[in-house]
DNA sequence: AACGCTTATCAC
DNA sequence: TGATAAGCGTTC
C-alpha cells in the first residue's frame, strides 16, 4: 500500500504529492488526512496523507513513512476538499491552504514543538497487597499517612509531592497516572440578562430560519440589536444538535460580543483569541475535534474549525477587511463560509450596519437574501454635524473647531464622556527640515518616518524600522527638523492641556501588550477618563453608556487614500464611529471636521443615508468598471531592483495582452502607490473581468513563469 | 526548501 | 590551481 503525501514546504516545485510505502505496523492506523513524518531527500519532513492507493510505478524506488504523528488528529474530508478548492481558486500551493487551517501546533512542520499538557495523579497500586508493605514499614508514618489518603482517591501528584511519596512510587505501592489536560482559557463574562427579542428581531430570526435560501445579509443600523438575533439563531441551531461558527473582525476589538456568547452558551463555546498562546489554541482545537464544542467564536481563521454537523455560520461586521487574508493563501473567510455551508447544507448570515457595497448590491439583487433591522433599540439616531474646516482655519483653529470645542466643554461640564477619532497613530505624521525642506524617509521604504514621542524614536509604520530622534537634518546639517502633522499622541497631549483633563489614548501603540485592549476599555467605561482619543480601532463594537459626543478630527485623510474603496471605507468608518454615541439613554452628538464639506460621503453620513451613498457610489463603480460590476485581479511585481521590476511588469503585461481576449481589461503596469516597500520596488497590473474561465488558465500559466530576481504575486478577486 | 553536484570566477 | 561562489536539478 502506498500513501500520497503532500509535504510541508510551500514552493511551486513541490506543489504535488510524493508516494510512500505504508509499513506494516501502521497499516491499520493510517488514514487519509493524517499528519506523517517521511524521509525526503536527505531530511525528514512532515506532510499530510492525501490518498491511500495501490498504483505502484516500477520506475520509482519508494521509501517508507516513518510514523504517524498523532493518530487522533487528521484533516477531515471536508477540510481536505476545501484545501483543494482554495488552492485552485486562489492560485496557490495546496500545502499552504492546509497549513492556514490549523493552529501552529498542528501545522506540518518538523520544527514545531508544541505539546499536549499533562497532569500527573497518583493512586494506590491495586495489584499489590499493600497490607504487607504497611506491616513491614510501620515506622514510616508519613508514608502510611499517604497510603490512607489514597485509599479511595486519586490525588494530584503536585499536591502531596514529597520524598515519602517518591519512595512509595519507587516501591511500586503508589502508581502515577498521566492525564491529558486542557490549558484553561479564561474569558470574562457578564451575567446575561434575560433577553427578549423585539418584534423586528423576532421577524428577522424567523425569516432566516423559514427561508429555503442559505445566504443571508442581515442589514441592521448600528444599535439595532444584531447580536440578539445572532444569539437566537445559534440557540435554535444548537437545539437541532447542529453546530455554529461566529466570525468577528478581531477578537480584541469585540470583547463585549464574545463575552455575551460565552455567558449564554458557556462551555459549549470555544473562543479563538489572538492573545491565546499556541498551546491554548491547540487545546481549544482538540476540544472541537473531540466534539466537546458546539459554537466557535473567532477571527478569520476560525472559519476552518472542524466542527461536525455545521448548521450556521455568522459573519459579524461582514464588510471588515480583516476577513481577507493579506498573505498567501489570500482567502476571504466569507467565500470559505459559502463553501462550507454548501458542503454542510448550512446557512450563512452576514451581518452589518454598513455592508460592503458588493454585499449590499448582492442583497438587493437577491443573490444574498436581504433581512433588515431598521429600528435602533434606544430609538435614537445620533445627531451629526459637519464643520467646515476651511472657515475654521481662517480663525486659526486647525485641530479643534469652535463647534467641537463648545461641545467638548458641554459634555465635560455634565461629566459625560467624549470620543475623538483620529486615524493616524504616532506624534507627527511627517518630519521635515525647516531649513532645506528635507523630509525624513524610511531607508527601506518610500514612506515618511513618523515621530513617536513615548519612545522618542522615528519609526516606519510599514517595515518596523526605528531610529533615534535627531533634530539635525541629515541633508543640510542644521538643527531644524520639525515634526509636522497630527497623530494620536500629539492630539492626546494637546487635548490634555487644553481641557485640563485626563485623556486615554487607544491605538496600536497603547494596545500592543497582552490584554491591554480590554484594560483600556475598562478604564474608560469605569469613568476614570473623560476623553478617549483613538484610531479606527475605537470605531467598532464599543458600548459606553456615558458617551455623549464623538468628534472626528481628520476624515479627509482616509478619503484621499488611492484605492477605489476609499469612499466606502470612509463612509463605514464615520458611520460606525458615529454609532458609538446615543446607544443608551443619552442623546448623542457627532461632529465631523472636514475641508471637503460638499463631498457626497460626508453628506450621506450626515443624513445617516446609506442608500443615497450606495446609489451614488454604485454609479461611480459602474462608470469606472469596478466591483461589483467587474471583478478585479491585481498582480504585484516586486524586485530589489527598480528596473528589473519594471521590465518584468512590462513582460507580464505583454503576456496578458497576448493571451486574454477583449473581455478582459488589463490596466498598467503602474508603479505601486508605495513604490518601495521593505527594499523591494513594486509595480502593479490590474485585470478587470466578468468571468474567470479563460483568466484562470492564463494566470496558471503566468504562475509557472519564473523571471530571475522577480516575485510575481497574484491576488484574485480583491 | 534544502541538499548535493556541476560549473563559473578569481586571485595567485 | 585551488578555493569559493553561483547555478541547477532532485526529492516518492
Amino acid at each position: 500500500m502506498l500513501a500520497s503525501v503532500i509535504i510541508e514546504y510551500s514552493v511551486k516545485s513541490l506543489n504535488k504529492v510524493f508516494d510512500y510505502i505504508i509499513p506494516n505496523d501502521i497499516k491499520d492506523i493510517i488514514k487519509v488526512g493524517h499528519k506523517v513524518i517521511v524521509p525526503f531527500a536527505s531530511k525528514e519532513v512532515e506532510g499530510f496523507v492525501l490518498n491511500i492507493h495501490n498504483n505502484k510505478d516500477n520506475n520509482i524506488e519508494y521509501r517508507s513513512i516513518i510514523k504517524v504523528q498523532d493518530s487522533d488528529f487528521y484533516l477531515n474530508s471536508e477540510l481536505l476538499e476545501l484545501g483543494k478548492y482554495m488552492s485552485n481558486s486562489l492560485l496557490c500551493n495546496l500545502i499552504s491552504c492546509y497549513q492556514v487551517m490549523l493552529p501552529k501546533a498542528l501545522k506540518a512542520s518538523i520544527k514545531t514543538n508544541i505539546n499536549k499538557k499533562y497532569e500527573t495523579k497518583v493512586s494506590l497500586n491495586k495489584n499489590i497487597d499493600i497490607s504487607k508493605y504497611i506491616e513491614e514499614h510501620k515506622r514510616r508514618v508519613k508514608e502510611i499517612e499517604i497510603i490512607n489518603l489514597l485509599k479511595n482517591n486519586e490525588i494530584l501528584k503536585k499536591e502531596i509531592a514529597c520524598e515519602s511519596l517518591n519512595n512509595l512510587i519507587k516501591n511500586n505501592i503508589v502508581i502515577e497516572n498521566k492525564y491529558e489536560i486542557n490549558r484553561e482559557v479564561l474569558i470574562e463574562t457578564e451575567k446575561e440578562k434575560n433577553i427578549k427579542l423585539t418584534i423586528e428581531q423576532e421577524e428577522a430570526v424567523n425569516e432566516i430560519l423559514n427561508s429555503k435560501d442559505y445566504k443571508f445579509l442581515l442589514y441592521g443600523v448600528t444599535g439595532s440589536g444584531k447580536t440578539e438575533v445572532y444569539i437566537e439563531l445559534i440557540r435554535r441551531c444548537l437545539k437541532e444538535n447542529k453546530t455554529a461558527i461566529v466570525l468577528v473582525p478581531e477578537i480584541s476589538l469585540t470583547p463585549q460580543i464574545v463575552s455575551r456568547f460565552k455567558s449564554v452558551f458557556g462551555n459549549l463555546v470555544a473562543v479563538f483569541h489572538s492573545s491565546l498562546s499556541e498551546g491554548e489554541k491547540y487545546d481549544e482545537y482538540r476540544r472541537i475535534m473531540k466534539g466537546e464544542v458546539s459554537l466557535v467564536v473567532g477571527a478569520r481563521s476560525a472559519i476552518f474549525s472542524p466542527l461536525k454537523n455545521l448548521g450556521l455560520i455568522i459573519v459579524d461586521e461582514c464588510q471588515s477587511q480583516t476577513y481577507k487574508q493579506e498573505n498567501t493563501p489570500k482567502y476571504n473567510a466569507i467565500d470559505i463560509a459559502y463553501k462550507r455551508c454548501e458542503y454542510n447544507n448550512a446557512k450563512v448570515v452576514l451581518g452589518s450596519a454598513t455592508p460592503a457595497l458588493e454585499e449590499y448590491a448582492r442583497g438587493k439583487k437577491g443573490v444574498l437574501h436581504l433581512v433588515e433591522l431598521t429600528k435602533r433599540i434606544s430609538g435614537k439616531l445620533p445627531n451629526i454635524e459637519l464643520v467646515d474646516m476651511e472657515i475654521e482655519a481662517k480663525k486659526h483653529n486647525y485641530i479643534i473647531s469652535e463647534k467641537l470645542d463648545t461641545e467638548i466643554k458641554k459634555s465635560l461640564s455634565k461629566n459625560e464622556q467624549v470620543i475623538l477619532l483620529l486615524n493616524r497613530r504616532g506624534y507627527s505624521t511627517f518630519l521635515s527640515c525647516t531649513n532645506c525642506g528635507y523630509v525624513y524617509k524610511c531607508p527601506n521604504c518610500d514612506i515618511s518616518l513618523i515621530y513617536h514621542k513615548s519612545s522618542n524614536t522615528y519609526s516606519c509604520h510599514y517595515c518596523g524600522y526605528r531610529c533615534e530622534k535627531s533634530n539635525i537634518c541629515p541633508n543640510c546639517h542644521e538643527e531644524a527638523i520639525k515634526d509636522l502633522g497630527l497623530g494620536t499622541e500629539k492630539l492626546e497631549s494637546l487635548i490634555e492641556k487644553k481641557y485640563n483633563t485626563k485623556v486615554l489614548r487607544m491605538d496600536a501603540d497603547t494596545t500592543s501588550t497582552k490584554n491591554a485592549h480590554q484594560k483600556l476599555i475598562k478604564e474608560f467605561s469605569s469613568g476614570n477618563y473623560n476623553i478617549l482619543v483613538g484610531t479606527q480601532m475605537i470605531s467598532k463594537g464599543l458600548n459606553f453608556e456615558n458617551v455623549s459626543l464623538v468628534g472626528i478630527i481628520n476624515p479627509d485623510a482616509s478619503l484621499s487614500i488611492p484605492n477605489f474603496r476609499s469612499a466606502e471605507r470612509t463612509y463605514e468608518l464615520l458611520s460606525q464611529t458615529a454609532g458609538r454615541v446615543g446607544r443608551f439613554d443619552l442623546d448623542g452628538k457627532v461632529i465631523i471636521q472636514t475641508y471637503n464639506k460638499d463631498n457626497y460621503v460626508y453628506n450621506a453620513v450626515l443624513k445617516n443615508d446609506f442608500n443615497t451613498f450606495f446609489n451614488y457610489e454604485m454609479n461611480i463603480r459602474k462608470k469606472l468598471k469596478y466591483p461589483p460590476y467587474y471583478y478585479i485581479c491585481s498582480i504585484l511585481i516586486t524586485s530589489s531592483n527598480f528596473n528589473t521590476s519594471g521590465s518584468a511588469a512590462n513582460k507580464i503585461k505583454k503576456f496578458l495582452d497576448n493571451n486574454l481576449n477583449q473581455d478582459y481589461i488589463v490596466i498598467g503596469p503602474s508603479v505601486s502607490s508605495i513604490v518601495k516597500l521593505k527594499n523591494k520596488y513594486r509595480f502593479n497590473i490590474m485585470i478587470k473581468y466578468k468571468t474567470k474561465d479563460n483568466l484562470y488558465k492564463v494566470l496558471n500559466e503566468l504562475n509557472n513563469i519564473t523571471i530571475k530576481d522577480v516575485n510575481i504575486d497574484i491576488n484574485v478577486n480583491i
